[in-house]
DNA sequence: AGACCCGGGCA
DNA sequence: TGCCTGGGTCT
């Protein structure tokens, strides 16, 4: 099992390989766009705007029984030759008939569900989710951002509430001390200093979760 | 539509949230700018300069690390005292990199792939495992933050597991060692007497919910 | 209003 | 883990 690699039975003939430009299109309404030309462009990030030719018809004329709809379509220019794009249409929930654009790179077998995951990959060659906390880029690690106007990646907050601990840096010892014992009352001190208040609270839970977690779960 | 269980709340406090957009983004645009054309033959970006055109084969040598990778999170708030959060990057696949948020219950020793599944078993007791399909949901109402039981469960499970710890005789303090500070581990000590082993992760369990249940209580 | 992305849950 | 939908955002 060390071959993940496509396995995919269903699309993907034995030649995928598809030239940019190469084909395609094969409606006749609309604008196809798809590998015309230039007008317009330079969106500083152009993340969306593409995929014009697409809608919630997609020509059923084929004799699907019912299945998954997937239909190939033209690869982008931006993208690597050998990859392909599958639109891929919900069948169901609120949001059916939405179409979905995916891409797949077959020499990898991996496959991205945007556009800006798979230029993240050919960038930096790391799949899009991979940071963990405490783990920065060396040297500069913010940047500047120079994609304002990008996509979602932002929520406004929701209702967050940070628990008055620090995570980061924490104590090498805390000390509970059973400071009523008709109550069950453990209060957290750090040598001398009492931890209390609401602070308390915080620390109990924060404190639950990091021996807890770390002790080994049991898994049954 | 009978689910109206969402309230998105997940969210930690560190957010891990970065901003994959401080790259590239300069030949992207959409199709509509470079594919000037005819000329063909110009990969936008050349960084993957293989990309065969490839047929059956994969050659991908993709070789990667398996260490799983876990991730200690503060506790969220709707999440009982006790509880721990768990995220677990995927190692491989198509998805690799992708991170799942799975919750323990210390005191049952079960593991929950998601809020919901968390929710449904504080409310109504019942582990995921056993739900059918066609229940109804339980309190198909109010789930937000604030799940309406206590630490309670209507329908314990028949077999707990027992903590090995003499909740009677609980100590007059413990005190909690950073043992391995990269990887948060602590380990909890009575004067001179280490505990550990199994036993350690029962205290774990057994201390989270002493000091959550009743260190909340801010009284001073 | 449409397009796009991505979190997150279920299979 | 893969697949797929929900929902939010930005165009």
């Amino acid at each position: 099992m060390s071959n993940p690699v496509q396995s995919s039975t269903t699309d993907l003939p034995s030649d995928p390989l598809l030239k940019p430009g190469a084909f395609i299109d094969a409606n006749d309404q609309n604008q196809s766009a798809e590998l015309s030309e230039p007008s317009n462009g330079s969106i500083p990030n152009g993340a969306q705007s593409e995929t014009p030719a697409q809608g919630p018809d997609i020509s059923s004329s084929s004799v699907e029984p019912k299945g998954k709809r997937r239909v190939l379509v033209a690869p982008e220019t931006w993208l690597p030759a050998g990859w392909s794009i599958e639109d891929r249409v919900r069948s169901s929930g609120a949001t059916a008939g939405t179409v979905d654009r995916y891409y797949f790179d077959p020499s990898s077998g991996r496959k991205f569900r945007s556009k800006k995951e798979v230029l993240y990959y050919l960038e930096t060659g790391i799949p899009p989710s991979k940071r963990k906390k405490g783990a920065e880029a060396p040297g500069s690690e913010e940047v500047g951002t120079g994609y304002s106007g990008g996509n979602k990646q932002k929520k406004p907050d929701k209702k967050l509430k940070p628990l008055n601990f620090d995570f980061i840096n924490v104590p090498q010892k805390v000390d509970w001390l059973l400071t009523n014992a008709s109550e069950d009352s453990w209060t957290p001190f750090l040598g001398d200093d009492q931890v209390s208040g609401p602070t308390k609270q915080d620390w109990a839970a924060a404190f639950a979760s990091l021996i807890a977690s770390k002790s080994g779960q049991t898994m049954y």
